[in-house]
DNA sequence: AACACCGCCTGAGCGC
DNA sequence: TGCGCTCAGGCGGTGT
């Protein structure tokens, strides 16, 4: 599932390809899986389903999905990935903002290249020089947002937390001051930290050895100083492996990431624990399964000596 | 106000 | 072989 390291991946692989490039023409298959601004709160209808009338939906005009522009720019912050467009007369650039959620793929295809799976594919880009862009998501938890301007994108990630690459500790701990939830779901709450979600929260915890049940208003300065530098860490590593793939993801160009080889505890509940070997521990923290290793990440604060549990590079 | 919880959605993996 | 069940989880809406 992508998360910032996937979708900066992600970024980086379309960058090359779409830069530059000139939007022709795009088909949309699902109207719901686009918001725009004026959109019913919840969606293009979808969350209407089952409770009382659908509300009416607009139809939507291309320009809205970049056709007309010419792509300038790709930015990321936590784990969403806008594509700006700008037009030939200067009039305010468009921007498209995708979320990838579970299973969204973000594909860029030379002239003649078809995908494996043609399956779900919710919306087509056609490009000049030709190419063409494809949005793909099985599962629909991911979309497309429409943004009619650049300070548009900019108020909307204004809402949320610090992008998690660069995140320092000042500031996460001030966001979460007398807070009393699970630091785990503290990780998880995007107006937070943008970026991190279950995969490299588990890792994080795990390398500054830090148990993801602790409040997160109780974490001392210290820890703070090794969770976010664990953080920006894991990210790192994984964004050098070329993201983690556990199922579906892929990054602009179909290529998988190896990631997931070097994880310390996601998934691996049961598992012996790579540092110590005792079975690792695991539980729903924050509605999410979490594994943790009970010996490493031992619940009572422990002396914080700064130090990141195995700081091993890539 | 802060936080918990729900429902959306499909495919993989499992047991029988 | 095939069916039906469970599980995975980001995120925005609703409930407490």
């Amino acid at each position: 599932m992508p998360e910032l390291p996937e979708v900066e991946c992600l970024r980086r692989s379309l960058m090359p390809h779409l830069m530059g490039r000139k939007v022709v023409t795009v088909r949309l298959y699902r109207r719901d899986v686009v918001v725009t601004p004026d959109d019913p709160p919840g969606g293009a209808s979808r969350r209407a389903k089952g409770k009382g009338p659908p509300s009416p939906v607009r139809r939507l005009r291309a320009e809205e999905l970049l056709s007309g522009t010419t792509i300038t720019d790709l930015r990321r912050h936590g784990k969403q990935l806008a594509i700006l467009g700008k037009w030939a007369d200067g009039r305010p650039m468009r921007v498209l903002l995708v979320h990838l959620g579970m299973t969204g793929q973000l594909r860029y295809l030379d002239p003649g290249v078809r995908l494996a799976d043609s399956s779900h594919i919710h919306a087509k880009w056609r490009l000049d020089p030709p190419g063409r862009l494809v949005f793909r998501d099985p599962r629909r938890f991911g979309g497309l947002w429409t943004l009619p301007t650049e300070a548009a994108l900019e108020a909307r990630w204004q809402r949320l937390g610090p992008d998690a690459l660069r995140v320092t500790a000042p500031p996460l701990r001030r966001a979460l001051e007398g807070s009393r939830r699970a630091v785990k779901a503290a990780l998880l709450d995007q107006a937070v930290i943008a970026g991190v979600g279950n995969i490299y929260a588990d890792e994080a915890l795990f390398l500054s050895c830090i148990h993801p049940g602790r409040e997160a208003g109780g974490l001392t300065s210290a820890e703070y100083q090794t969770l976010t530098a664990a953080i920006r860490q894991v990210l790192r590593w994984s964004i050098a492996s070329g993201g983690s793939t556990l199922r579906d993801y892929v990054d602009g160009q179909g290529r998988r990431g190896r990631g997931q080889e070097r994880h310390m505890v996601y998934g691996r509940g049961g598992e012996p624990c790579r540092e110590c070997g005792s079975p690792l521990c695991s539980g729903v923290i924050g509605q999410r399964t979490t594994t943790w290793c009970r010996v490493c990440q031992p619940r009572g604060r422990r002396v914080n000596t700064g130090v990141i549990h195995n700081a091993r590079g890539p």
